[in-house]
DNA sequence: TCTGGAACGTA
DNA sequence: CGTACGTTCCAGAG
């Protein structure tokens, strides 16, 4: 063991990069967006498995720089003949430098030198320094570099196997001991820095030379005396030799921005890597970093300094003592957490049934006020009444705000009572992290929650709509700093680590399933989690207030949530006769396809299995290959080859295998929906509120945005949504054409507007200026051509695209575009604008402020970039009409109330709202819809709203 | 058992 | 080489 505890560990990173690259085949780290990350991955995989199993106390990466070193000034050929860098590996080594940043690892490159150069001047003065040091590298010029307290990995085939050489082994490798490695080098030459070396010397005679003349100096002093046809080749290359002595020599004192000191590992950056690991889809990567990080510095997540004192928690279940705290903190924000108690621990570990019933049983709702002094007028005397009983006790240690915890199973009339006036006051300001879905807890147990004025969750979500995480842990870290992390104290851990990962949204078990009730550490952790709320609510407040999230937050996402909430505990009635007759419908479908499948190739095949799909199609079958669409695993097989393979070949096989694949697809539709069915009777979807990056919803368990509608046996399926008991009907309102209109709207087109306005087919209307006939004569095709491109003009379509979708030529798609543009100019100038203006401010905005950032913008990777150019002119199309929707369901629900009517509403579907109609309620129903969805934003053209009236989804559509 | 890819449903 | 989503199955990795 060194006499120091200093370790420090110098990398080689463009070596190490490159072995990498070429040890991970690039096709599977491929991410949506077009960037290879194969290197990048296995280059950080081994960093973190070098930081945790060699336990470094110092870490260094070294970069070549593009620029040429003094060794292509002396020598025009050094490295010459090398391969071009493979195109994928492009901008692999810049991620490389990004991780290393997010980690905080210092990155040291020099203008005119060598990463080698680099390397040696820190390994040499982390020796001198009585260091320990572990080089990684590739390049065998670091031989030299090798001491007792300097060890060199060197990989010797991909990244799997590598060797660890002290001087011993050094020596018996390379036959001379490391210092000595140069001179060896030198006369044998090095192949991979175009270095010739003397003709017919391999390492045994360089070896022997060096031993016999001490060092290569020696070797050209006497190279006269070196006998046979090895000494006259030497004679010959003297040059080479002296040249290549000169070059092989690492520098060791190169002047560096960075002390050794400075390079001490430190906790990561997780602002840096989360959006990082995100756009690399490095999820197990970014997993097994924070566990070496965690086991690495145990200190600055085991006990980090809150910066406030705790607040004080209390259990009680005294109607009282409730009411006063309540009344103390009249008018000023309370932290509260809905949670698991104690008697709910086992909730996590039973079968899915009944979770509404076992939850309601087990909650328990902690309080915590702010501990800053924004407490009203009748609190403040409150408190200073405290102060003076307190008097006798002036140096007591500072201690937090008096918080409380409530146990809802053990709570009486009277408590309950209170307690449930005041979460239902909407004048009783709360802060809450998931309000749909603490509500929704509380709601299972008789209780209302009203007054949120602040959800971090969808705070978290306005500044950063692109976020995959709002985990309330996750938001802490960044807001707060890592040195607050409270999953590692919150007794939650392992709760709410499952959340983070598995969360598309809320769940019954969330982020704040802090287990309450009984032992101080419980209460601590409640304690710690409202006063964290408070410190992250003021965090994320003046980042909304800078990104104009503000208003959103407070008049539309925090009242959305109240109705998403009500949505999701009504669900929708479906019949289960239904559902069983198209179970079986279906299933016999896939059968018969199947059997006829199978009779086609005299074999069974899994028609589900695109791999053994191929082998059936393109080998057994030897349809024709040419043109076909290739992926990742081969030739592709979806909709699209199949049906061109069909009108090339008339293969009943394809017919079948595609009628196996819409049999299927319904079939697992319908099965997912018959289990999604609640003892109710009911469907309950959950809505995402903070999924989609352009302010949409979605929706989950089941996905109910996504029921079949385009086919005649698909919606059939949506038959088997119906009204439920108690009500009459079910009515749907949908927007026609919203996006067209925003489109409309926002570009200022005057054709367009004018289409709008006058009420005609829009399609008809746009089809007759692009072909310059009468509305009246545009054929179907003309019609469904224009349309495609109406639409596909939203998405950034390009003039191949548009050829690929209408199978037509890319030069009349291109005309046909032109033509376009010539007709609605408003429309091209607009598209035009939105990109350069989002490239000015780096986010697009909806008609109501609502912001997408796109830092790809800027990119300089083209298929990035363009892809965030096609994303900013969707954007403000999609997010305008989101918002235009969620307004309009604000709008409908306060009516709704307003008017006393029973009817509700129950799904969304971006454009569309599905009610349940209470008796007599038809015709009110109608007219307050089509008014408040009509009005949910002044446009430059009217906001058309369809409704149609039916006792199942599908009848309602008409 | 977990994860990624392919495929496909919606607006 | 058209945006935004969620779910399912298979197959490879562990």
């Amino acid at each position: 063991m060194s006499s120091s505890p200093n370790k420090l560990l110098v990398i080689d990173g463009h070596s190490m990069a490159f072995r990498a690259f070429y040890a991970l085949p690039t096709e599977s780290f491929l991410t949506d967006s077009g960037q290879y990350t194969n290197a990048v991955h296995g280059f950080t995989n081994m960093l973190l498995k070098l930081i945790r199993e060699e336990l470094p106390t110092h870490v260094i990466l070294a970069f070549d720089l593009d620029t040429p070193t003094f060794r292509h000034t002396s020598y025009a050929e050094y490295k010459g003949g090398r391969a071009k860098t493979p195109e994928e590996f492009r901008g692999q080594i810049d991620l490389i430098k990004q991780v290393a940043e997010g980690m905080n690892i210092a990155v040291v490159t020099s203008e005119g030198y060598e990463a080698d150069d680099i390397v040696a001047t820190y390994a040499t003065k982390a020796d001198t320094a009585g260091w320990e040091t572990l080089i990684v590298s590739g390049d065998r010029d670091t031989l030299q570099l090798v001491t007792e307290r300097t060890t060199l990995m060197y990989p010797t085939s991909g990244l799997s196997k590598v060797a660890m050489l002290d001087p011993a082994a050094v020596e018996e490798k390379y036959l001379v001991p490391p210092l000595k490695y140069p001179d060896l080098a030198a006369l044998v030459g090095e192949s991979a820095d175009n270095l010739p070396g003397v003709p017919k010397v391999g390492p045994k005679t360089a070896a022997k030379w060096i031993t016999e003349y001490g060092s290569t100096r020696g070797i050209i002093e006497n190279a006269d005396r070196i006998s046979g046809k090895a000494g006259e080749n030497l004679r010959e290359a003297l040059a080479d030799v002296e040249r290549n002595l000169e070059l092989n020599l690492l520098l060791r004192d190169l002047d560096l921005p960075v002390t050794l000191e400075d390079a001490e590992l430190q906790v990561p950056d997780r602002e840096v890597l989360d959006p990082l690991f995100d756009a690399l889809q490095f999820n197990q990567i970014r997993e097994r970093l924070f566990e070496t990080f965690a086991a690495r510095f145990p200190e600055t997540v085991v006990a980090p300094t809150p910066t406030e004192a705790l607040p004080e928690v209390t259990v009680t279940e005294d109607a009282e003592k409730l009411s006063e705290f309540l009344k103390a903190h009249a008018g000023a924000p309370m932290a509260i957490a809905v949670c698991l108690d104690r008697s709910g621990e086992s909730l996590t570990t039973k079968p899915k049934r009944d979770e509404a019933a076992r939850v309601a049983e087990a909650l328990a709702v902690v309080l915590v006020p702010s501990a800053s002094g924004d407490l009203t007028e009748a609190a403040e005397a409150a408190a200073e009444k405290d102060n003076d009983d307190d008097a006798a006790n002036p140096a007591a240690e500072p201690t937090g705000v008096p918080a409380l915890a409530l146990s809802l199973t053990s709570l009486d009339s009277a408590a309950d009572a209170v307690l449930a006036e005041w979460l239902g006051d909407p004048a009783a300001p709360k802060l809450v992290h998931d309000i749909k879905d603490a509500g929704k807890r509380l709601a299972w147990r008789g209780l209302h929650l009203r007054g949120a004025v602040e959800d971090t969750l969808i705070s978290g979500y306005l500044i950063q709509p692109d976020r995959r995480n709002f985990a309330f842990t996750e938001l802490v870290t960044q807001y707060l700093g890592a040195s607050t992390d409270p999953a590692s104290y919150l007794g939650c851990h392992d709760q709410d680590d499952a959340e983070a990962s598995s969360s598309q949204g809320p769940d019954l078990f969330s982020s704040q399933d802090l287990l309450t009730g009984v032992t101080a550490e419980d209460l601590d952790a409640a304690a710690l989690h409202g006063m964290l709320l408070h410190q992250l609510s003021q965090a994320l407040g003046e980042q909304l207030v800078e990104r104009n999230g503000e208003k959103l937050l407070r008049e539309m996402e925090i009242p959305l949530a109240e109705i998403l909430l009500q949505m999701e505990l009504t669900g929708i009635a479906v019949s289960p006769e239904k559902l069983d007759s198209l179970d079986a419908e279906f299933a016999a479908a896939i059968e018969a396809s199947a059997q006829e499948a199978y009779a086609v190739v005299g074999h069974e095949v899994k028609l589900g299995s695109p791999k053994q799909l191929q082998t059936v199609l393109f080998e057994e079958l030897e349809l024709p290959t040419a043109g076909v669409k290739k992926n990742k695993t081969g030739y592709s097989t979806d909709v699209e080859t199949l049906q061109a393979l069909l009108i090339k070949t008339q293969n009943d096989f394809l017919v079948h295998l595609m009628n196996h694949r819409d049999s299927t697809k319904l079939r697992q539709t319908v099965t997912g929906l018959m289990e999604a069915v609640n003892g109710d009777g009911r469907i309950h979807t959950t809505y995402a509120q903070t999924v989609a990056a352009t302010g949409r919803l979605s929706s989950l368990n089941p996905n109910l945005q996504n029921i079949p509608v385009r086919t005649a046996a698909g919606r059939k399926i949506r038959d088997a949504f119906v009204v439920g008991p108690g009500y009459e009907t079910l009515l749907t309102a949908d927007y026609s054409q919203i996006e067209m209109r925003i489109m409309a709207h926002l570009s200022g087109d005057q054709a367009l507007i004018e289409a709008f306005r006058a009420g005609e087919d829009l399609h008809n209307f746009v089809g007759s200026r692009v072909f310059g006939v009468e509305a009246s004569e545009i054929t179907p095709e003309q019609r469904s051509k224009v349309k495609a491109m109406s639409y596909g003009l939203a998405y950034g379509l390009s003039s191949f695209g548009l050829s690929k979708q209408l199978g037509i030529g890319v030069d009349e798609a291109r005309n046909l575009m032109n033509e376009y543009f010539e007709r609605f100019g408003g429309v091209r100038d607009y598209l035009r604008e939105v990109v350069t203006q989002a490239k000015q401010d780096g986010f697009t905005s909806t008609i109501f402020g609502r912001r997408r950032y796109l830092p790809d913008l800027s990119s300089e990777n083209r298929q990035l970039r363009q892809m965030a150019e096609r994303a900013a002119l969707n954007a403000p199309i999609q997010g305008s009409a989101a918002d235009i929707i969620k307004q309009a369901m604000i709008g409908v629900d306060s009516a709704l109330r307003a008017e006393g009517l029973e009817s509700r509403l129950l799904l969304q579907v971006h454009d569309e709202l599905i009610f349940e109609v209470a008796a007599g309620e038809r015709d009110a129903l109608e007219k307050l819809v089509t008014t408040h969805m009509g009005s949910a934003a002044e446009l430059d053209v009217p906001l058309d709203v369809h409704v149609g009236v039916g006792s199942s989804w599908h009848e309602a559509a008409h």
